[in-house]
DNA sequence: TTACTACTTGGAGTATGCTCAAAGTCAAGT
DNA sequence: ACTTGACTTTGAGCATACTCCAAGTAGTAA
């Protein structure tokens, strides 16, 4: 089932079901907790962490963030802003207006190079139909595709 | 000035070169080497690597692989298909193609998370405008956007 | 009571991909 | 002859992001 779909309890979750409905670990969410990217849980009273359904949102936004190729530390810095309330707001905007022109690059970098991959599998069915004779033809590397 | 338009001498070319095209360090370049992910360089009678026109293509043509979330060891076993000559075609074809539909999927995401980054852009905007007053205003973790 | 399961903490280890430093070679310039 | 600069090799170190393990606790079920 899709992540992003796949709803949430509106009761708090265990650390075990934040794994699931997040995709991550229960490793990876303490580490998340002990580097600071995620605040201290609220624990029951034997000790146990647990999650609210708003939690878990942010949990998948960051995850997002980190998708998009926004690194811990990048967001740990915007969670801290966060917690810092209203008053970052702007810096916020900043940081999330730069990171989409980050992904819009991203975007159109990936376009580029799958012209460049379909040339090449273009090129390789030429090569099938046709077998070639001549002696030099030069894959990577020297690759003749940009 | 852009990488992938920037002319190469025909001429060939020495590591600090190869450095400069390809946007690798020569430190890089030489540990590529080392791994097997380069074939080991011609060296000039003093010892010192050359690279030609086509070998520079062909690096350039691994960085776009990678960029677009290729590992090196992927890329090791690619081009070591491509050493063992037309025989390799048909995998090597598969290879790409399977490259080609993973950033496809790269590509999608990238957009979804724009659009809820700009969600995101949008209610900041109308915070900013019409400041809240009520005392519960998530953000992540945990938020109300996903 | 014993066993089992789901957690806890703290610390060590791993994978990937570089990055740097030490010591040496070679050719050109003064 | 000596210095400078561009390289060489080998090996160690580092940043990021996990991942695993050992030892312990709390609650439940037989």
């Amino acid at each position: 089932m899709d992540l992003t779909t796949q709803n949430i309890p509106d009761t708090v979750t265990s650390i075990s079901q934040a794994a699931e409905l997040t995709g991550l670990t229960e490793d990876t969410i303490r580490y998340y907790e002990r580097i600071g990217l995620l605040p201290y849980a609220d624990r029951k009273p034997n000790g146990h962490r647990h999650y609210s359904k708003d939690q878990i949102l942010g949990i998948r936004f960051l995850m997002r963030l980190k998708a998009t190729g926004m690194t811990l530390e990048q967001m740990r810095h915007y969670l801290e802003l966060t917690r810092q309330g209203d008053g970052t707001l702007s810096e916020r905007y900043t940081i999330l207006e730069a990171h989409n022109d980050t992904i819009a690059h991203e975007i159109a970098r990936l376009q580029e190079t799958q012209e460049v991959i379909r040339y090449k599998l273009r090129h390789f069915r030429e090569l099938a139909e046709n077998p070639n004779t001549d002696a030099y033809d030069c894959e990577e590397p020297g690759s003749s595709g940009q």
